[in-house]
DNA sequence: CACTTGACCTGTCCGC
DNA sequence: TGCGGACAGGTCAAGT
């Protein structure tokens, strides 16, 4: 499930690994992982150097020295490793890697660099995809025309995400949370996470969040996003960075997937339900509706959904 | 307009 | 043991 911490972390990784490679061979056994037309590929690809590996939201953008950049979204299963050629040859992967020998079952795209050194990409079900542009037609692309910004630049103010968030105030949260033409890169995870950083219901409408509450999870959305940057993103089942390696950030979620046990904050057991059609982790006592946190004792507990019928 | 559902896919897990 | 179905979740398109 890569999202902005998985992703920035495979960039962190091919940034140091790719500049300078030279593609010579390419080999795609699923069209759709790679659907430009082998003219393309001929005249925009093989011979090309890289540049520059960067981030704009989940997507990785590879810059080569053709004017042409290669755009790759890895979606839930995708996964960028690299293999040195001694890697490949002999001296058989390296040992801190969670993938094994390549290509393996899931290998759908093979880049070959002149030093014999190799790119690959797997992605298991075949929803991620690789795409070959001309650099400057990048940011026209639909997705990036309306992407919203990323909530890690030094330019994002928490009035700025109060702003973004509020330009949807009859939704619940999560569902914000999530939608990428609000704020760039979160997905179920770290929505999960900084709703619980922030004691913040997923079902609440945005309308009842007051300055204060969107001030909190502005905070708790960059600092998970951070902290998971800092440990390699989330193995859950399959992401990897651009070695192979897991990352740990998983054994320092609050919540995610720790439905069944304790609250670290309060000790009342964490539950999944499902929100935004998602599999949702909240700890029921941390993070109640707005109202609730609200209205005294004795007064009636509305639900966020009975304000608005009102 | 906001929300839900289905599509794209495969691997895993659960119940029968 | 095998089989059907639910589930996992990023994004888009279509339907309510």
């Amino acid at each position: 499930m890569p999202e902005l911490p998985e992703v920035e972390t495979v960039r962190i990784g091919l940034s140091r690994l790719l500049p300078g490679k030279k593609i010579v061979h390419i080999t795609c056994n699923w069209p759709k992982s790679f659907p430009n037309t082998p003219k393309d590929v001929q005249t925009r690809l093989l011979g090309a150097q890289i540049v520059d590996v960067a981030r704009r939201a989940k997507l990785l953008l590879i810059e080569l020295n053709t004017k042409h950049s290669l755009i790759i979204h890895l979606k839930m299963t995708g996964q960028l490793v690299f293999r040195s050629k001694q890697q490949h040859f002999g001296a058989g992967h390296p040992s801190h890697s969670l993938v094994g020998e390549l290509p393996d079952r899931s290998t759908r795209v093979t880049f070959t660099f002149a030093d014999g050194s190799k790119l690959f990409f797997n992605d298991q079900r075949k929803f991620g995809w690789i795409r070959l542009l001309p650099t400057a037609e990048v940011s026209q692309i639909d997705f990036f025309q309306k992407v919203g910004p990323e909530p890690l630049a030094a330019d994002f103010t928490a009035k700025d995400f109060a702003l973004r968030i509020r330009r949807r105030l009859k939704s619940g949260i999560k569902a914000v949370l999530l939608d990428q033409s609000v704020i760039a890169g979160v997905g179920n995870i770290y929505a999960d996470e900084s709703l619980f950083g922030a004691k913040i219901h997923p079902e609440t409408r945005v309308i009842n969040l007051s300055d204060n509450q969107l001030k909190k999870l502005y905070e708790s959305l960059k600092k998970v996003l951070l902290l998971s940057i800092e440990k390699g993103g989330s193995t859950d089942k399959n992401y990897v960075d651009a070695e192979g390696r897991r990352g740990s950030y998983l054994s320092f979620a609050n919540v995610f997937r720790r439905q069944g046990k304790p609250c670290p904050r309060c000790g009342t057991t964490i539950i999944k339900i499902k929100v935004a059609g998602r599999g949702t982790h909240i700890c029921p006592h941390c993070q109640v509706s707005f109202q609730k946190t609200t209205f005294t004792a004795h007064s009636v507990a509305m639900t966020p959904a009975d304000t608005i019928k009102q």
